[in-house]
DNA sequence: CCGTATCCTAAAAGATACTG
DNA sequence: CAGTATCTTTTAGGATACGG
């Protein structure tokens, strides 16, 4: 970002950015990230809810997104037991809760633009 | 998305999506499209214009971003003159100021928190 | 039930050189 | 000035199998 002529950045645990949009797109880009969070808006859920929420995206990579939500300190994660077969639940921290006006505003572009040019269909 | 127990998508253009989010990331997703968007927020810019508020994207990404916007409907292009040098100026479609609202909290949500867990640098 | 391990492909992104 | 071409690297994502 340019103010009065002089580059500027975020330093952030040793990574940069160069704008603000840059620093969220850290923390919720990629194709599931911020679909996890959307889902995980009215509260906690197991595994296997998010797994039926989101039905096309593989065991693998919900749980190395979880991780990695979990690692930047969006969600907190509680297992429940001793022995298989656990019960995991997953809930928003403070932080991921702070991200869900932004992600209803994206979801909001995304159905207005699914309203308009494409059709909700049945599977 | 499931609704009273029906799985349901939009389906856009021969896509599917499974969600608002999902729609939108079809969009602005990726490390430079929304970040583009953004810096064209204010009005028109020319090609090197971008480049200098986006120092880290090199000529081919944003050469290839801008191409993609241009054709999901989301910036206009114009060329100005006949022959090179071109003065080549971006701007943002209708539907590409629609989206301008949404970047904007993307931005507002980054900037917060960098601010609050790094800091600003001048480089 | 909730993962991890392994292997793989595809897509995104980067480096560099070149051109109308 | 505003790109394209080519090549390489990196990252994202997927398929399948297996384990506590």
């Amino acid at each position: 970002m340019i103010i009065d002529g002089k580059q500027k950045v975020y330093q952030i645990n040793d990574e940069t950015f160069h704008c603000g949009v840059a620093v969220c797109y850290r923390y919720i880009g990629g194709k599931w990230k911020s679909v996890i969070i959307w889902y995980l808006r009215m509260g906690l859920l197991r595994f296997s809810e998010i797994k039926v929420q989101i039905p096309d995206m593989t065991d693998k990579m919900l749980s190395l997104q979880l991780k990695a939500l979990k690692e930047d300190g969006i969600i907190k994660k509680t297992v429940i037991g001793k022995k298989a077969p656990f019960r995991v639940e997953y809930e928003l921290t403070d932080l991921g809760k702070s991200l869900v006006p932004v992600i209803e505003r994206i979801n909001q572009w995304g159905t207005d633009f699914g309203n308009e040019k494409g059709e909700l269909m049945e599977i």
